[in-house]
DNA sequence: ACATTAATTGTGT
DNA sequence: ACACAATTAATGT
């Protein structure tokens, strides 16, 4: 566990760091679909991811979602940090995407590794990049129209493979962005007649 | 190779 | 938003 921690750590935490984290943290492996955090949820570890991708969404009370955005290889997930010091509910979900590695820090462990001047940084930097992704994500939807945001969607989904090709259907799209199936299905024919993307079936080839 | 079926995608109202 | 049609991929025979 020592080694894979190293790997995606050893330029971001000192070294006595890398050994408390080996020490406390829990190494699992996590499958694709698995809930990591519920909605009000009390957190009792923060996850630091190794190998996994996670997405972060929040819903509402009538199980719509809306995607936030996605953590993936050496982040940690900064909401779940704050309602952790506060020993709040969790405001959000978070769903593996990807199988992979992640290991949970035991909540206890936040306060008193802010000694190490790496860890605090760490804290404050997750935190700061995670607020700019949600005032992306807020921007998304507040000032673009549906097909723009869209497309945006893709070019983020894109952005997160090395390929060409999206692999989802139009169902799970819908989700993250809380509207119908079928609207995104529309959506997609016509940015398919722009010769913007291919459609495929479970599968979305961007030009 | 063909038929059956389930899931995904397309379209009209 | 709903209902149904069409298409595709997977599976069994």
């Amino acid at each position: 566990m020592i080694d894979q921690i190293k790997e995606k750590f050893i330029n971001v935490f000192e070294s006595e760091l890398l050994l408390e984290i080996a020490k406390n943290g829990v190494l699992r492996n996590f499958e694709k679909g698995q809930v990591l955090i519920k909605k009000d949820q009390y957190l009792k570890s923060i996850p630091l991811v190794l190998s996994s991708k996670v997405k972060i969404v929040r819903e509402n009370e009538e199980g719509g979602e809306l995607l936030l955005y996605h953590i993936g290889k050496g982040d940690t997930c900064a909401l779940s940090m704050s309602c952790c010091f506060k020993r709040k509910k969790s405001e959000i979900r978070a769903i593996v995407e990807e199988e992979g590695e992640v290991v949970l820090i035991p909540l206890e462990m936040m306060e008193i590794w802010m000694k190490f001047r790496s860890w605090r940084e760490f804290i404050f930097e997750s935190y700061n990049i995670r607020f700019e992704e949600l005032l992306h994500a807020l921007d998304t939807v507040a000032f673009m129209k549906l097909d723009e945001r869209l497309m945006n969607y893709l070019l983020d989904a894109k952005g997160q493979t090395d390929g060409f090709s999206i692999l989802k259907t139009h169902q799970e799209i819908a989700n993250d962005m809380n509207t119908s199936r079928v609207v995104i299905s529309r959506l997609l024919k016509k940015l398919e007649a722009e010769d913007k993307i291919e459609l495929h079936r479970n599968k979305i080839d961007i030009l």
